[in-house]
DNA sequence: TAAGAAACATGATATTTATCATGTTTGTAT
DNA sequence: ATACAAACATGATAAATATCATGTTTCTTA
């Protein structure tokens, strides 16, 4: 990884108080700073790869990435969207272990690396950023759980609902009100846990029946309430 | 939840050095041992509740517990299996959450319960817990990223293999050498995401191959090979 | 130890979902 | 602007799995 032209400063990154970061004193935010390399990653290039050695964790600056495992035969199986603000890579580099998923860049994004050996330095220094990277693990182990009870349990239709309610949450609305992210049917069946077809007829449907509305890759919603009837939510 | 008859005193648990408590420092082990209540659950019982107030972790001293959650058609969903030295009920206080899953006991156990405000404090000044609590953490995250990649990817024959796999690799083997651990079949189908009479089918036809043998809820693997071809596993 | 309940088992059938086949549209690079 | 590939779409079919029905076995407890 090159490093980039500009070196954007941890103290005035706009995702500073929305990150893991958000209570780390300054003096590790200094140490932090003198080690990590800031770099640009262009749309579908990877960060890091599923079985590779754990070299550091990645702070996003800008960006949305996602993290996906490969499936015995081959199948891409999403398993987490990250955006601005998001370190991904910590798991590996906390069990000690190689990286268990693939990054790769959903849009062009700014990226700053921060060295295993110093992450891990102030993780034992710092009681602060290890409550918050416990907080972060345990969200993030709870939606994992959640995930499995609804693979296990729901039927694709309510699944494909659901993700689009999780686009939704987890990377807003743009200017038009479209969900702001743009993944192929590829991908949202990926995410979906699905087969490609099923999710594009799925999409389809809840187009014709004016619950979104597919122009392309966007998606708007169109009927909130609907849609959360068709993931049945809340029971 | 009464106190038992007998408190067991954490540095004489047998546990104590496979547990998350492996290196934390004497003086923090007695502040827990001053505020800690064992106590002894009966097979079946519950001990903590989906969706009720987290009050404080339980340490296993001894037995087996199962963690589900409940989908939407009230069918259970096991997303982990517990035994001695492990903790549960960590997940909902680090996120200040709720519990997000049953707790009950598959067998008698003893348990010790540690309020939540000391297992907060203590985590404060340990950083070697905090970061014992972190590998646990991130090892739980993959084995569910794992599990959401083969419930949306592998058919269930191979997760029922797998899962026979999983029970070994958790709970050994006992003096028969059988899987060390008695569960219906229902609660298998609930561990791997399917119908219980699938799971029953697939369990019989194993049986019939001579891959396993079934007597009872006991499982003994007469072939592991197989098992392992069967659960497709390292592709 | 008998009665009832829970667990186990298995066949028949329905439903869901994946796969295969094929054609169209969209995007991208020369 | 054209050519090629990727993405999208949709019908037909096959395969996997759930559900329903029913009977047997095993476990509990009065």
């Amino acid at each position: 990884m090159k490093p980039s032209f500009e070196h954007v400063e941890c103290k005035h990154c706009s995702n500073r108080f929305n990150s893991v970061f958000c209570k780390t004193e300054h003096d590790k935010m200094e140490e932090i700073e003198a080690l990590k390399i800031c770099s640009t990653i262009k749309k579908g290039e990877t960060i890091f790869r599923e079985g590779s050695y754990a070299a550091g964790v990645y702070c996003i600056n800008a960006g949305k990435i996602k993290l996906s495992m490969m499936g015995d035969e081959g199948k891409e199986q999403i398993v987490r969207l990250a955006k601005q603000g998001d370190i991904i890579g910590y798991k590996a580099l906390l069990s000690g272990d190689r990286y268990s998923s693939t990054a790769s860049a959903l849009e062009d994004c700014n990226i700053c690396f921060i060295p295993k050996e110093i992450f891990l330095v102030i993780l034992q220094k710092d009681a602060a950023l290890s409550f918050e990277m416990m907080k972060v693990l345990s969200n993030e182990l709870k939606r994992a759980e959640e995930k499995i009870t609804h693979l296990a349990q729901k039927p694709v239709r309510e699944r494909v609902a659901e993700t689009i309610l999780f686009l939704k949450e987890t990377y807003g609305l743009d200017a038009e009100n479209n969900v702001n992210v743009a993944l192929t049917r590829e991908e949202i069946a990926n995410l979906v846990g699905t087969a490609t077809e099923t999710a594009i007829r799925l999409l389809s449907e809840f187009n014709k029946d004016k619950i979104i509305e597919l122009i392309g890759k966007k998606i708007k919603i169109i009927n909130q309430d609907k849609l959360v009837k068709t993931a049945n939510l809340y029971d």
